[in-house]
DNA sequence: AAACCAACCAACCGCATTTCT
DNA sequence: CAGAAATGCGGTTGGTTGGTT
């Protein structure tokens, strides 16, 4: 709080990234692992600060990244969980398994925004809006297919407009509940709070979204690394569930979710009121 | 062919939160 | 417990690319 930026410093090297610099962060990484980011670029060889390094690995160098092609599916759910969650890009991102947050945002902003306005409905809230904007006559061409720059990019949807979209910053947890960032299933709190926003946590805690394949949202309970902490958990955050000593119960509640959050949007209501209920259903 | 414009996305920046001392 | 340091997140910017005029 208060000090100055580590990007400031002087002499360090900024902008795009050269191969040199990705093999040597890279190499490092793959060497002593990720962490210690402050001293990372000194012990690394690079005149980068550690934020750049982090954001370069996070973004752009970790092995499982998936690059390209978000699929329907995939653009499918981060309208759902967006609708959730609101603008917290990383918990949506650790959805998508080799998505990054700054690639789903990105994507949400040039894209998705866009086309739900496109919909009639406000990305914001996810509501129908009263009066959809007014078709407007694109200037220019579609461009299809024709993006080959550096990297393998997803095929590109043109929509007609460019809303600049500045979504309100989202309100953080306050320490009272005390809830992990992400991908800490482990740590979830029993606290019960009443704000939107913490119920959605509570839901984004207890789901053990673990795997979404291409060409199909498929999720499954207890798989990988995640189940164990799952199971761990469901007596922590639902305890009547546990208490009641059915093993099922949470899975039920987990399809009941998975059933609401797979609905078409055809029903986008109807969907956001059983998705309401079944967030307040976890606070009982 | 050149200027203009829109789309895209990597990277930067500021700040909140967490961890360490 | 307080303050400092480290880390992580989300908003924004600016460079690049390629289509259109």
């Amino acid at each position: 709080m208060g000090r100055a930026p580590c990007c400031s410093k002087v002499g360090l090297h900024r902008g795009p990234w050269t191969p040199r610099e990705d093999t040597l962060l890279t190499k490092y990484i793959e060497a002593h692992g990720e962490g210690h980011w402050r001293s990372l670029p000194k012990k690394a060889g690079l005149l980068r600060c550690g934020k750049s390094c982090r954001l370069r690995w996070m973004n752009y160098l970790r092995p499982d990244i998936k690059r390209g092609n978000i699929t329907p599916d995939e653009d499918d759910l981060i309208i759902r969980l967006h609708s959730l969650l609101g603008n917290r890009w990383s918990l949506i991102a650790g959805r998508l398994p080799g998505r990054t947050d700054n690639e789903i945002k990105n994507y949400w902003n040039t894209h998705l925004s866009k086309r739900l306005m496109n919909e009639g409905t406000d990305p914001n809230t996810h509501q129908k809006l009263s009066q959809p904007p007014p078709p407007k006559e694109n200037k220019r061409k579609k461009k299809q297919n024709h993006k080959s720059k550096h990297k393998n990019k997803t095929e590109k949807r043109s929509l007609p407009e460019k809303p600049k979209v500045h979504l309100p910053k989202p309100t953080r947890i306050t320490s009272f509940v005390n809830l992990p960032r992400q991908d800490s299933f482990t740590t979830a709190s029993t606290n019960v709070s009443s704000s939107q926003d913490q119920v959605q946590d509570h839901i984004n805690n207890i789901i053990p979204w673990s795997d979404i394949k291409e060409g199909g949202a498929v999720f499954s309970v207890g798989d990988g690394s995640t189940s164990s902490d799952f199971e761990c958990d469901q007596s922590r955050i639902i305890p009547n569930v546990a208490a009641g000593g059915d093993d099922h119960s949470l899975e039920n509640i987990y399809e009941e979710y998975l059933q609401a959050l797979l609905k078409t949007t055809d029903q986008d209501q109807n969907y956001q009121v059983e998705l309401d209920t079944f967030a307040e259903s976890l606070l009982i």
